[in-house]
DNA sequence: TTGACATTCAAACGTTCGTTTGATATACGT
DNA sequence: ACGTATATCAAACGAACGTTTGAATGTCAA
């Protein structure tokens, strides 16, 4: 046993690097030689333990990816929990805080939207673990959670499109950290995040703060 | 001469089916040998009209992005101007109709945002040019049209974390169609798209369709 | 201690990659 | 018609790729 460093097993060191390569540079730009040397094993334990590369990059989706989502979705269910009710606001402030600020480390969190994003632009056999098992779910989920407080009129598809609204500036905000920090002009701080949160649940709830003579 | 097809020189089909291969698929996962069989030239003409293949990747940014950016950006000036006034809605109006229908067609659309999203994940020299050169200019043109709207107590920041969240839709129904099909269940026809823009509208001008009583 | 199994290793496999070469074909001013 | 610049071509280059091999090492019950 050789492995990064530690007591983790050469398999489970191999996905733990493979993911961070993956989610930063894509599956094409990193060989498996990157792979084991970041991960101090020998080249051929890639296809020892996972058949052929492929493979080791679906397995960072069903060992290490699905098992962040289920955390998100969890720290969701916390916050919700903790609100006493489930009105919008408080589905949306627990949702953008489970996501943004949420269980995951900044390095988790960044990789986990990067590898979301690299599957929605050139999917691969991931994306249906990504869509049936995480976000479908998910939406149903929140589309059963806002029914009861939107217009009557509203229907499911409008629905969809709201949620889909939420969801894209939260994507937005964790994977184009970058050009974000270069329009806004500061980092991503513990404060920048807390003001996210609460830009996201002002902005889902009422849009732009435009005056009422105005609009 | 002997391009793809009709009278283009080879430099231009290089550059048309680089930008096409290198939307779809990324930088890493297209050889020169694909762009060349594709555009039906001879293997050394990247070498040859480019120099290699890193400079053919930024000049399909500089001779073909940069010149969709700069339709589009007419586009939206042209629908404001049909507009008569500069409110928050006929600005985001025409924003969304000039990135959502706009001047490009479905395929050009798809290949533009597509690279966009790209650069934003793993930036290279290319990065700079979508970010000073089109996306900075355009936000301080919005920032300075939405300003005597809002409330006097919104500060920069906010006003720029509105746009980035308007800008953050439009961007994820224009690179996410296959998630946003999968969910919504139906394809992007133009009805879809009409309907996509009156929401973008609505939601960033009042957020969730919420029941007075129910806030 | 032995034998069976799981894992790691250095080396090599054939293939594909980006790039270079030198010959050949075409276009154009003189 | 000639000479020069421009463009295209088939062929080859060395390097890097994913994968395979067979020997070496470690582990542990019998």
């Amino acid at each position: 046993m050789s492995p990064d460093s530690g007591n983790k097993t050469t398999r489970d060191c191999l996905l733990e690097v493979a993911e961070r390569l993956f989610a930063q540079k894509g599956y094409d730009a990193v060989s498996v030689r990157e792979i084991t040397n970041t991960a101090k094993c020998n080249l051929a334990s890639v296809n020892y333990h996972f058949g052929n590369k492929k493979t080791l990059y679906l397995n960072v989706f069903r060992e290490r990816w699905m098992l962040r989502a289920q955390y998100i979705r969890a720290c969701f269910e916390e916050n919700l929990a903790g609100c006493g009710d489930t009105s919008p606001a408080s589905v949306i402030q627990s949702l953008a805080e489970a996501l943004i600020k949420g269980p995951l480390t900044d390095e988790e969190r960044l990789f986990h939207f990067q590898l979301m994003i690299r599957e929605m632009t050139k999917p691969t056999e991931a994306f249906e673990i990504v869509m049936e098992e995480t976000m479908k779910p998910t939406f149903e989920g929140l589309e059963q959670l806002f029914q009861p407080y939107l217009h009557e009129s509203i229907d499911e598809d409008r629905t969809l499109l709201n949620i889909l609204s939420i969801f894209s500036m939260v994507l937005y905000f964790n994977f184009a950290r970058l050009p974000v920090s270069k329009i806004i002009g500061h980092a991503y701080d513990q404060r920048f995040k807390d003001r996210l949160v609460q830009h996201i649940v002002d902005f889902s709830l009422s849009g732009l703060p435009v005056k009422e003579n105005a609009r």
